[in-house]
Parts: C-alpha cells; structure tokens; sequence
DNA sequence: ATAATATATGCGTCTATGCGCAGCTAAGCA
DNA sequence: TGCTTAGCTGCGCATAGACGCATATATTAT
C-alpha cells in the first residue's frame, strides 16, 4: 500500500495541495515563479514542493531556458484520476487567493512565455541585488 | 486548506488506509477485533487509528457491549465521495490477504454480532490469560 | 463484589518531515 | 570571461506522528 499512501503524504501539505489545485485549474504548465508569487510561499519551499511531488508521480517537469515548467502528469490509472477530481472538487473559496494571485502574475507573459522571475521579492531565499 | 490537508494526512498510513478500504469492501460495520484479526496488527495500534480516523470525520463508531463497531461515515460533501471512491479503485490485489482474513474472522459471528476478542492472541498488547 | 474481557490512552522513543538559511548549479547576457 | 538570474539542494532545527509498553476504563459474567 505503500504506493498509494506515498500519494496521500505527499497531498498532506497545505502547499502541495494549493500547487496541484493551481496547476489543476490553470490548465497549461506554470513555471517555479510563477507558482511563487501565486502562493506567496518562498522560493527554495516551492521548489522543493514541486520536486517531491514531481518524485511521487504527481507532476512532470519542463526545462525551457532557465525556467522550469511544471504541470500535473496524465494520471494513468483509476486512482489518481478519481484523487484529482478529488482535489479540483475542494470548494473555490480555498482557492481564490491564489487564481487571483496567478491571474495578475500570467499577465506578465509574452507570447505564453514567462520571461521573469519572481517579483515578490520577500519571497527570495535570498536578495540578490 | 488545513481541512482538507488533514483528511490527506489521515490517509497517509498503510494501516489507516486498509482500514478505510476493509470497512468499505466490507459493507458492514466492523468492530476493533475484527479489525485486528483481519489486518494482524496490534489491538492498541488498530484502537488508536479507528479514534484519529473517526476524529478526522472519516469513520463512525457505534458501541454494543463490551464492543465498539466502526464503519465509514457518509461522505457528505464531493471532495470525500470522490476520495472514497479513490480509495475503492486501489487494485484488489493489496487488499486480498486482509479480505481473506476478515472472511474468516466473520465467520465467528452470530446472529450477525461480534461475540468474541481478538483471537490472534500475539497481537493482543499484553497476554490477559 | 470480583474477575474477565473489549477497547482506549498516557508516556517515552524513534523517525520523518517542513522550514529557514546558505550555498550550489545551470543558462543566458555583457 | 565574468556577471546575473531561475531554480535546486545540503544542513540544522523544531515539530509531528507512529510504535511499543503498560495501564486505565467500561461492560459483562460469575
């Protein structure tokens, strides 16, 4: 059983489920900045997030210049199909914050592109300037 | 999201999780020793799963004597039915042993009640005899 | 009353995990 | 050849949770 409740552990984390949720209803791969400034959580937390979610099966990854594009894998079996209905079934209202957040933040796109980083600047790991 | 996180959470133990599925295949509310029987893990280790699932408002109990009988409480809201029938569509195959040992443990009913304690003596916490 | 029995729980220990900080890697640009 | 920038990762700390043991509680039987 392990297997399944790797799944459930790894949708334990109010960040996680947020990150998957975001990805769920955005509909197209959103990148590590992106996902940053949606969630107002720190850099190195998201990134980690995403790479132990992307370890559980959860999400593959894009590499495109320097920025990382993420979005849920095709869910293969009976499971995790009926788990991301699941997940995209928890009411709108959790999940506001973070659409408009990413709304605003999807503007700063060219051509569909992210061609920034994260402009919430608190949330760097550290200042880089 | 906490609300949610926290159903996860609840899910993301093996025994936990075989409870869940047991309870549901089974059809019938199953009281502690049966639980025990059928999943071969220790009585206060089964106890203490059954209180923080029913805690999580995954389960209700209902007590009859000296026994306290469990069963999944009804999902009322999408997010859980959709989670329930997740938990459904785990393939037969992991839960086959406890299915075997939860049949033969039934068979020690009467009149469709539990009349007796944990039989596999080794999973008792302590021998009573 | 006393004993037996089904279940629950308090405590200590061990492990797992999330976070923050710092530093690292990799890709593009001056 | 450096510098900047997007993302990743190692380390230490603090916390949460699962387990085993022993014991407590509650209900029935003698």
């Amino acid at each position: 059983m392990e297997e399944y409740t790797q799944i459930f552990k790894t949708l334990s984390d109010p960040t996680r489920l947020r990150i998957l949720r975001l990805l769920l209803d955005a509909g197209k791969e959103l990148c590590v900045c992106e996902l940053v400034d949606s969630l107002e959580e720190p850099q190195y937390n998201v990134s980690k997030h995403v790479t132990a979610m992307r370890a559980a099966g959860l999400l593959k990854s894009r590499k495109e210049g320097r920025w990382v594009y993420y979005s849920p894998r095709d869910a293969n079996g009976e499971f995790l199909k009926l788990l991301s209905r699941a997940v995209e079934a928890i009411p709108a209202v959790h999940v506001k914050h973070d659409r408009t957040e990413l709304r605003k933040r999807l503007r700063l796109r060219e051509g569909g592109k992210c061609l920034t980083g994260v402009q919430k600047e608190h949330l760097l790991g550290k200042v880089t300037g």
